[in-house]
RNA sequence: GGCCCUAUGGUCAAGUGGUCUAAGACAUCGCCCUUUCACGGCGGUAACCCGAGUUCGAACCUCGGUAGGGUCACCA
């Protein structure tokens, strides 16, 4: 047998990251099992429906390396790929499953089934129309009254199921409603169109979120009364925001595109969700997609829900950055410096090489590159430093000294800059790093910098590096 | 409320009756390296929800409690 999963996604706006999991690991267990990933677009819900949210689940797919093997964009033999498409289909199915005596027409209104709420508000439906005769059936029917048609649950059994996650799963069937497969406008329920759909695409594994556990005995008896085999199933446990509440699309703080355009990479967040709710045998984190196939097993799925911890990730972004070779960083990397710069002169590649190990996300690049751009003014307690033995007497000899030395030099490396402040120092009975320490506040204006002294004056060049000593030594002057 | 599911440090998690005085990772704290910040290295703090039972022995099995999640629509 082939495996065959599908993820069917409802194009709703962005996909959120529960969302995407569910279709990894869909994915990952097609690929696992050299099986067939199928892409159903679930579009049937007009009113929550987002303009250019379909080519949405493709970008989102796409970048995130999970490719599909069927989809409406390609034809496998199973299609129409989009529901709205099928529409058609389910009430000759619905009618099929009357005559096969799984289901049955039902023409109560609501104001009837209003009346059959309980005190919670939950309402069951009384089986009102379960047993009307054939005749009337047909009467009504001939009438024109509008009709649902119902599930005809079996009384007086237990419908049981092998979870391939949570193991063995029985619901009584008398904690089962007959609901409603077809509505009155002709149009299949949610839950009738996906066994369905499931069973006219050959779905052999179904793989969704816990939301569906607890039905999935009703819609095995949907399968056994039509007398399809009835696939296996791997439910996964929700993807939380925090101990009670859900990752929700709702706040906008949970979404794949948001991630990407934060500066994290797609690798990373994948991987990263992977991880959410399953483990590899080995206990490995960082996996590239063939390595997370190849170790993809249903024993790892964890059963309970886990909270979503962006820390994580970035830690993990942080570990795909470093991996990078310098140009690969650098190729990523460039237009956030570019945003950085503004437009000024400054070597790009060398600024690249600094950020490599500085950051965890690329949005990080602007802020810690700030100092290129925003010079003036700055707080002078900067200069006061214990452990260095450096206040701002100190710093103004130092700033100095770094001026008088550097305005004579010509070689404008790493090297020829280290000897010259390293010598000016010494010259002027200092020690180098009382210098460099100065010398790299004056250079920016900031406590914290990417980078030493050294590589501050690289990065600016010579001109702007005796400009801003000299601004800075005048600072300090003012403020003995 | 009925039904279904879950429960190891702040977080992700390993663990499937003895090798658990419970692994690893993130976060956090400290030290080393260092002209800052990082990177890197080393180390620390920190957990089996509670109660019974089964057993020579329980994080692991059973039952009960508690807590949390899910689900009960002519929504998907």
């Amino acid at each position: 047998m082939t495996v065959r999963t599908r993820f069917a996604p409802s194009p709703t706006g962005f996909m959120h990251i529960g969302n995407l999991r569910t279709g990894l690991y869909a994915y990952l267990f097609a690929r696992r099992n050299k099986g067939t990933f199928i892409l159903r677009i679930e579009d049937t819900d007009q009113e929550r429906k987002v303009e250019g949210a379909v080519e949405m689940v493709y970008r989102t797919l796409k970048t995130a390396g999970i490719q599909h093997d069927e989809g409406p964009d390609k034809d496998g033999g199973y299609g129409p790929y989009v529901q709205t498409e099928r529409m058609g289909l389910y009430k000759e199915y619905a009618e099929k499953l009357v005559e096969l005596g799984g289901a049955y027409y039902c023409f109560c209104d609501k104001a009837r089934l209003e009346g059959l709420k309980d005190e919670n508000g939950v309402h069951t439906y009384d089986k009102h129309c379960r047993n009307l005769s054939d005749e009337e059936v047909k009467r009504r029917l001939a009438a024109g009254e509008p009709y649902v048609i119902r599930q005809k649950v079996p009384e007086g059994v237990v419908s049981e199921y092998e979870d391939m996650v949570f193991g063995k799963i029985s619901v009584d069937s008398a904690d089962i409603e007959d609901g409603i497969l077809l509505k009155s406008d002709g149009l299949p329920t949610y839950n009738f169109a996906n066994v369905v759909d499931d069973h006219l695409m050959g779905i052999t594994h179904v793989i969704r979120g816990t939301e569906y556990l607890s039905s999935t005995p009703k819609y095995n008896l949907i399968y056994d009364a039509f007398g399809w085999e009835r696939p296996c199933y791997m439910h996964l446990p929700p993807i939380m925001k925090d101990a009670t509440r859900k990752l929700s699309k709702r706040f906008g703080d949970a979404n794949f595109e948001d991630f990407i355009s934060k500066g994290y990479l797609p690798e990373a967040v994948v991987n990263y969700i992977a991880l959410l709710g399953w483990c590899p045998k080995d206990n490995r984190e960082k996996m590239t997609m063939e390595e997370m196939t190849e170790a993809f097993d249903i024993d790892g799925i964890s059963h309970s829900s886990s909270i979503f911890d962006e820390a994580k990730m970035r830690w993990l972004n942080g570990e795909y950055l470093k991996a990078m070779s310098q140009d690969e960083f650098y190729a990523v990397a460039l237009p956030w410096i570019e945003k950085a710069i503004e437009g000024k002169d400054y070597d790009k590649r060398e600024l690249a090489l600094l950020m490599q190990t500085r950051v965890d996300i690329l949005s990080e690049i602007p802020e810690k590159l700030a100092f290129l751009n925003n010079f003036g003014e700055y707080d002078l307690n900067m200069y006061v430093h214990q452990k260095m033995k450096v206040d701002k007497a100190v710093a103004l000899k130092a700033v100095k000294l770094a001026y008088d030395s550097l305005a004579a030099l010509d070689d404008w490396s790493e090297e020829a800059i280290k000897e010259c402040v390293k010598q000016g120092a010494e010259a002027g009975g200092m020690k180098s790093g009382q210098v460099m320490f100065s010398m790299r506040v004056a250079l920016t204006g900031e406590a914290v910098t990417p980078g030493g002294a050294i590589e501050m004056a690289i990065v600016l060049g010579k001109e702007e590096s005796l400009r801003r000593l000299a601004f800075s030594a005048q600072l300090l002057e003012k403020a003995q």
